[in-house]
DNA sequence: ATTGACTCTGGACTCTAGTCCATGGTTTAG
DNA sequence: CTAAACCATGGACTAGAGTCCAGAGTCAAT
């Protein structure tokens, strides 16, 4: 088995140095083994662990999260299930977010629709939805 | 017309005033009027205002952003011609958002719909999505 | 008039998720 | 052997968006 320096373990989980120092004070990634020099060693299991980190922020999840989701893989009672229930939390979260935004997005593209574009300031629709009263 | 201390006009918008107070340093709310005490006095379209931000808020937005937003009304140079290039740039920003929060949310969903729920941690797709390679 | 609730100010502090730095030790290629 | 490249530590710093505090003044109701 191989193992890689701080620099190896980044670059192939593809973050930086400072943030896999920052994930173990945090507590998301073990203490690394140490070599004879003080030097951290990783092996192919903390690369693994480090691109879940990355992956799961990439879907949204927060470090506190993700935490969670690490820690729910290794309970084998709760495990699957606890997992699942977290990622339909947060789908539910991102379903929540995307309807209002098509819900505001629809409301600006009327605006936008109606406004001539040119003219007299006090007859422009947009900033009269702004400044008037709320419609959104 | 009716005048709302600082309490009230937090209350009614739904924000602390605390924020309400930030928000004035940060110049996303006009510097109010002041009684003799010097106390903030604040009418219905520091309301509107102050909810508006809010709800620009809940949808993700930053603050520089809502202050993009608000100061479209202020564009007195370029007119309603620069009101509605605005307008539509932040329309094809928002676009842009929830294009990527679809693209995040049905990732979420394969892995949820095949996701048995139960069983060993092995064969939970999610966690598989999570910890293996390449899987988008 | 007194009490309790409210407000003022400036500044310090929180949290998240890192990022940067100085200073010094280690490894490795040439 | 030496120089470049790497790594160690503790601590400071960032940005965004607030939140809290002390000490002092003000308002409203009893």
């Amino acid at each position: 088995m191989s193992y890689f320096s701080i620099g190896e373990v980044a670059k192939r989980a593809g973050v930086g140095i400072d943030t896999v120092r920052y994930y173990e004070r945090s507590e998301l990634l073990p203490k690394p083994q140490r070599r004879p020099s003080g030097y951290r060693q990783y092996d192919g299991s903390d690369v693994q662990r480090l691109s879940f980190i990355r992956r799961a922020k990439e879907l949204g999840f927060t470090l506190n999260e993700i935490r969670e989701l690490l820690t729910l893989s290794t309970d084998r009672e709760r495990g699957v299930r606890g997992i699942k229930a977290r990622a339909e939390a947060r789908l539910s979260d991102l379903d929540m977010r995307i309807c209002e935004m098509k819900r505001v997005r629809s409301g600006l593209q009327k605006l936008i629709e109606v406004c001539p574009g040119h003219g007299k300031l006090e007859t422009c629709p947009i900033l009269g939805a702004l400044t008037r009263k709320e419609n959104a």
